[in-house]
DNA sequence: CAGTATCCAAATAGATACTG
DNA sequence: CAGTATCTATTTGGATACTG
């Protein structure tokens, strides 16, 4: 099926591009590990973990990665409302990933840019 | 030593972001792969392999790969000069961490974004 | 507490044409 | 073959103020 060469399936190259434009988001990384070192955190809670992001920026990068399918977002019907923000198994799953960067960084990457 | 609370050395959350966000860019994964795969090779040759993109991108992309330290230039002097691109150590130490990223996406993003 | 709304600046990417 | 020069468009990130 499917006449021209157009491949059938989404090719590793397009999988790595996709995977790495996402990493690739200034905050989405390190809200990611905050949330592997941290479990479930609520909206401000999150940002003074994270330090220097705004509320804007902080909501529209929870957006993408629910979005992505990494992030949960949990209402507790409380009041004051309370909102938690957590990570999916595909979010958890991105943990050796993620060291893997990091040692990557820390052996290759000079410090001096 | 170092009075106030500045880190002496750069934290693993600092070293994160710049490792994403050198792979973050839109062609260094895939050009990292393409080297991986086959080597050393030309201008042009990485072009035709690369696909959609231009001279000039791809004369940027391979200066930033140059100043992280994970590609290297060479040039032979023939007629027409030629000049081949290949991979540091450090470019070749990614091998691992960008297999990491294709399964993971493979396993776990979408593929109906 | 958990966000939206505006407006703005900077970074990134691409098209196209030209050069040694 | 191996690039550079321009100009433009798009994306991303941030400051600030306001809302239920």
């Amino acid at each position: 099926m499917n006449g021209r060469g157009e491949p059938a399936v989404e090719s590793d190259g397009q999988r790595l591009r996709r995977a790495t434009e996402l990493l690739g988001k200034k905050w989405h990384p390190v809200l990611i590990r905050t949330l592997l070192a941290e479990g479930a955190l609520g909206f401000n809670e999150l940002k003074r973990h994270i330090d220097g992001i705004s509320d804007k920026v902080l909501s529209e990068a929870l957006e993408e990665l629910q979005d992505a399918g990494l992030v949960v977002r949990d209402v507790v019907e409380d009041k004051p409302v309370r909102v938690n923000y957590s990570l999916t198994p595909a979010g958890e799953a991105l943990e050796p990933v993620i060291e893997g960067l990091v040692t990557w960084s820390r052996e290759h990457l000079s410090e001096t840019d």
